[in-house]
DNA sequence: TATAAGCGGTAAATCGATTTACCTTCTAAG
DNA sequence: CTTAGAAGGTAAATCGATTTACCGCTTATA
């Protein structure tokens, strides 16, 4: 019963090795140049013998920083969430801060169509950051698509703030998320280094944000290798294998020997509906995907692809908040808006003609 | 000059309705029989005008419970991780819960050798748990795959834990896991249902859990069909594409009108070899997946295929460990071993013969 | 010889909330 | 008329750490 409930803290060790509670904490903090070395010794060795760990509560407290940075994401299922995450994760795990996570989609029962609600998507914004500021976080990254709207909605808590991936209307905070353009520029270039200059393109819908910027990388592209872009030959539908399934059965009365889509889904679409025809992939017709997603792997022939950088997107919005976290002065270095490229994954759908 | 600098709090609104602390806290934690209703209302005005949030930091260092809990991925971009940690997010936040991550493959500085080897394996699990172990958490889950081992390192921590799909080799914490025997049966009965009575199998690893619970499951629906299983039927190997297409070219020479898959992956390898030798998978023979991953819908013909109950196991899981956070008492009913079955995804890959 | 600086260490304030013990005043019961 | 209890509220202790101010003593500097 002299047996105390709970984690050891502070003051048990300092009891233990009869020095006060300052001391202790000198040794821990490094400032041990304010302690003899028996002393320090000592203390070390009752922290390891009793099993003392700080408590990140009470340090935080004091400190008012917290070291841990908030991360919204609208959909952590979703296909490019956990990959952007786990890049952040990383490089914060480097720099010694420590991550929460916020899934908006929990705020909204499951349903999926709060997305497409943007009173609903607000609301619960709304939501998540009441709930974040109560965390005492020093920072906040926002993971989402390029879809949604994301209002001024953060700037009462006065929070660093990075976006990744997604983009904010008002373009109001740094910003790391795909070089469509350079995507779109690349996926051609490769495709005509194979010997290809009839080309078609399975795109997504044609008012997205990524669909008109690969575009215009295609364009740039096709002036580069004096190929006349032709709109004929581009199919706009949706991004998942319907829209490619449809898109390629429109292809099929046009003279191309390639097709480039515009994602995983939409090239496992356009497979269905060249396999239906006994047109098969990869030998009668090339095909090139973008996203890298599982699937590519798991089609036949293993679909070339375009592997969208997620790991680093993560990676460099997790940076910057941090450089804007600790030195507070640089935050209006020109709201930053930084896009990054993919990465072409060769597999064996394009053949070379 | 007369402002002050960062958030506000208890304090401020104290003093700005002119009453002591203890008032607003009373207020703000329901306890107003303690406070007349003019004052309640008036505190309730202020704290919504200046945007006050109580520090959860403040709060859990008073309350001890810091009513959180956390989550140790072996690899969270694994294909089960995210959707078993958006299942245990979900119930966190019904029941008020916050939830941290820790992703082991980062510690690992993002080598997947470790995995492999133990000793790495429980230094890195054991440097997770110390950073854990600094955050003041009320519980932990353990999420990771069944094939590795995970000692007994929790217990000096003293936190109630549970297990996520992976298994414990002491099976000293409840268990939430794939219920495979029931999987591999159900999958047999589906396809006797559709005809089927001849029937191979490419399975995973030969010794691996999952393979061998879903082999007693084929067993005792065989016997419960009359059909005679017959070992040469089944062909051992790995879960990913090559194991399928080899499965796949070993089987070939059998008579058989089903397959069942025991991943999608598995079944994306014998479409692959299916195709190589021009049959068509769901018309010249039927094949049955397992998993439920994005691949499955992204094949043609899209994948029959048994879906992992990944949700479920994470939102199980986080109810268990909430229970034994809010009831000590009740650790020790008998240490739970739960298995959840997967459910069909009925696709177009089993045809009726 | 003053005076300053360094050393090794401690007591107490502080961070922002909750909770306990207590203090008035007023009303109702004995 | 006294006293018990309730209503409404406050001061102070507390949670576990960090940090500041300071203390007594020795040694170097002007």
């Amino acid at each position: 019963m002299g047996q105390k409930a709970g984690p050891v803290t502070i003051r048990d060790v300092a009891k233990a090795c009869g020095v006060s509670i300052s001391t202790v904490s000198n040794v821990l903090n490094g400032k041990s140049n304010k302690v003899s070395d028996e002393i320090a010794e000592k203390i070390r060795i009752e922290v390891a013998r009793m099993g003392y760990r700080p408590s990140s509560l009470a340090r935080s407290l004091r400190a008012v920083s917290t070291k841990t940075i908030g991360i919204i994401a609208e959909d952590l299922i979703e296909f490019s969430s956990p990959s952007i995450v786990e890049g952040i994760m990383s490089c914060c795990e480097e720099h010694g801060y420590n991550v929460v996570i916020e899934n908006m989609r929990l705020f909204g029962r499951w349903h999926r169509e709060w997305l497409l609600d943007e009173t609903l998507l607000d609301k619960t914004l709304k939501d998540v950051l009441a709930k974040m500021e109560t965390l005492n976080l020093d920072g906040l990254i926002y993971v989402g698509s390029h879809e949604h709207t994301v209002r001024n909605l953060f700037s009462a808590s006065g929070l660093p703030i990075v976006m990744a991936y997604a983009v904010s209307v008002d373009r109001q905070y740094p910003t790391f998320r795909l070089d469509d353009i350079t995507g779109g520029y690349d996926a051609i270039k490769y495709l005509v280094s194979k010997g290809h200059r009839k080309i078609g393109v399975i795109a997504g819908e044609y008012d997205n944000t990524h669909t008109i910027n690969r575009v215009l990388g295609i364009q740039k592209a096709m002036l580069e290798e004096r190929i006349l872009f032709d709109p004929e030959l581009v199919k706009y539908g949706s991004w998942f294998k319907v829209g490619g399934y449809e898109g390629m059965k429109y292809l099929l009365d046009k003279d191309i020997t390639a097709v480039f889509c515009m994602s995983d889904a939409i090239a496992s679409g356009a497979y269905a509906a060249l396999l239906e025809r006994g047109i098969v992939p990869g030998r009668d017709i090339s095909v090139l995907g973008y996203d890298n997603q599982d699937i590519s792997s798991g089609l036949t022939p293993e679909l070339t692809t375009m592997a969208l950088p997620l790991p680093e997107i993560g990676c460099r919005a997790a940076n910057a908040v941090i450089n804007l976290i600790e030195n507070p002065g640089a935050v209006s270095e020109d709201i930053a808006d930084v896009r990054i490229p993919s990465v072409l994954i060769e597999r064996n759908s394009v053949k070379q003609i």
